[in-house]
DNA sequence: TATATTCCCTACCTTTTTTGTAGACTAATA
DNA sequence: TATTAGTCTACAAAAAAGGTAGGGAATATA
């Protein structure tokens, strides 16, 4: 499951893309509209800013804004940099590979049947982006 | 990513099936050649045996065994039980379904791309099955 | 240049989940 | 009836998730 820091991101970015036309929206704005606490929220649109998803401007008329197109933000960008990796196994991860303890990767079926899995899930989160989840679409 | 507890049950499981012909397996030998915590594998294996996937013999010759032919074993049942939604997100879990707070699901574009997501999961989890990852197919 | 505004940063705290352990109990078998 | 082996309840440690506090730095504008 994702964690609320992704669903609170995704909150997040469906109102900045929804907005984009203000201009700069202050933390406190999202926080408010989409119930979602202030200093967590603050956190996590420091870590997409971070990512290179946000930019932000200080002082008065300042906030964060979407740096790209919302067409142009994939989902699974979005999971891997809040959430981690998106396959099941770490032995099968594209982005956070690991090595699996106790098992041999070649003889191990578990990881072909979960590599399939990846793919079939990245089909989605890597075809569908910001756009596809607005409201107003 | 699947938990420590779903990974050794598969290790568990799989041992099991390739040892089928003798009889019911001690925990003992399952932590011992796969490497597991004796007791936290007790709790798995007692799991799934409350889930209907193992039986059980208690005394001198007893053991852990499977109670059903491997090929009728699903991925998706086992990752369920021990783990339990597959979906991303609450509000399109099949099986432990939730309402999502803050988030109206007609109006919700997320939980179509998610409900997109878990389909295409399920589509090899429900196929395949502990005959899929066994090591001498 | 003073001040208000707003994001930035570090550190911490609380709660929940995961992972693992202890020990007594019950059932089967020889 | 002694031994073997799973069953059950409870607990505990560690890690992760979720959330909070408070000052600092940059910007705008009067």
């Amino acid at each position: 499951m994702l964690s609320k820091k992704t669903q609170y991101a995704f909150h997040a970015l469906t109102y900045l893309a929804e907005n984009q036309a203000k201009g700069p929206i202050l933390i406190s704005e999202i926080s408010q509209e989409r119930k979602i606490s202030l200093k967590f929220l603050e956190n996590i649109l420091l870590e997409m800013k971070k990512a290179g998803v946000l930019g932000s401007k200080k002082g008065k008329g300042g906030g964060y804004y979407l740096i790209k197109p919302p067409e142009d933000v994939q989902l699974a960008k979005i999971i891997r940099m809040l959430d981690g990796p998106i396959a099941l196994l770490p032995c099968v991860s594209l982005n956070y590979y690991e090595r699996c303890e106790n098992c041999t990767e070649e003889r191990c079926g578990l990881n072909e049947v979960m590599a399939e899995v990846r793919d079939n899930t990245l089909k989605v989160l890597e075809k569908k982006t910001l756009k596809d989840v607005l409201r107003n679409r």
